[in-house]
DNA sequence: AATAATGCATAGATAATCGAGGCATCGAAA
DNA sequence: TTTCGATGCCTCGATTATCTATGCATTATT
């Protein structure tokens, strides 16, 4: 098993991934739920997060919709795909394989 | 508790560091320990690795010396000092935390 | 009326890592 | 004996994830 470059990089990408997997989310709610999830450890920027979702979309990972919610003002939504689903999980396997092989490192293993 | 950019970024300096808080070693050696321990999965580039050394031992984390092994080639050692195994403490203890955070975040948690 | 929060987006700067190269020594295989 | 892979240190330019800053509009609060 190889651990991807992206994933090396930074984990922002399975991060978003993996809440909208759950629901659809627009960008701002995926930013207030990243933090409160965390503690407010992780912080999404948007200069960070708006990239993502549309080179997510332009992969094919996400969809995405305009919604107005209960009378109120337009969001756009982002959905998952079948192909951003088979995407999340081979990067959540990698991400606990990262973990796992940096701990060992870490602790000295052998 | 807040995570630095550093970590988020990347682990190599912390694997680094944890690495020759063991024993004095040098660089050729680090590389091969750390993929080793890794099972081939963590692999630092001579690239990465040679200037982080260069700014450890400029931020005062680690000192070097020359030594000429037995009778062999001489090589070029890295110790880490007391205020780099303080900054690896600190370091360590950051990781932990982050990955706790990003799992809770990918499992839903909250 | 003013201000903070919400909401989407982009542009330029920053910085970690990569890829490729240079140069030298050493041991083993051909 | 020569050639080639492994060892050993180093630097430079390119790539790319992320950050900072900015722009603009709507909504709720004070």
């Amino acid at each position: 098993m190889k651990i991807s470059k992206e994933l090396l990089k930074g984990t922002t990408g399975l991060v978003v991934l993996s809440v909208i997997a759950e629901q659809d989310m627009y960008g701002y709610q995926i930013t207030q739920t990243v933090k409160a999830r965390s503690d407010s450890a992780l912080v999404l920027n948007e200069g960070t997060l708006y990239p993502i979702l549309h080179s997510f979309e332009k992969s094919g990972y996400l969809t995405s919709y305009k919604d107005g919610a209960e009378g109120g003002r337009e969001r756009k939504y982002y959905k998952i795909t079948t192909a951003g689903k088979l995407f999340l999980q081979t990067h959540l396997e990698e991400w606990s394989y990262f973990t796992s092989v940096v701990n060992k490192v870490l602790t000295g293993e052998n």
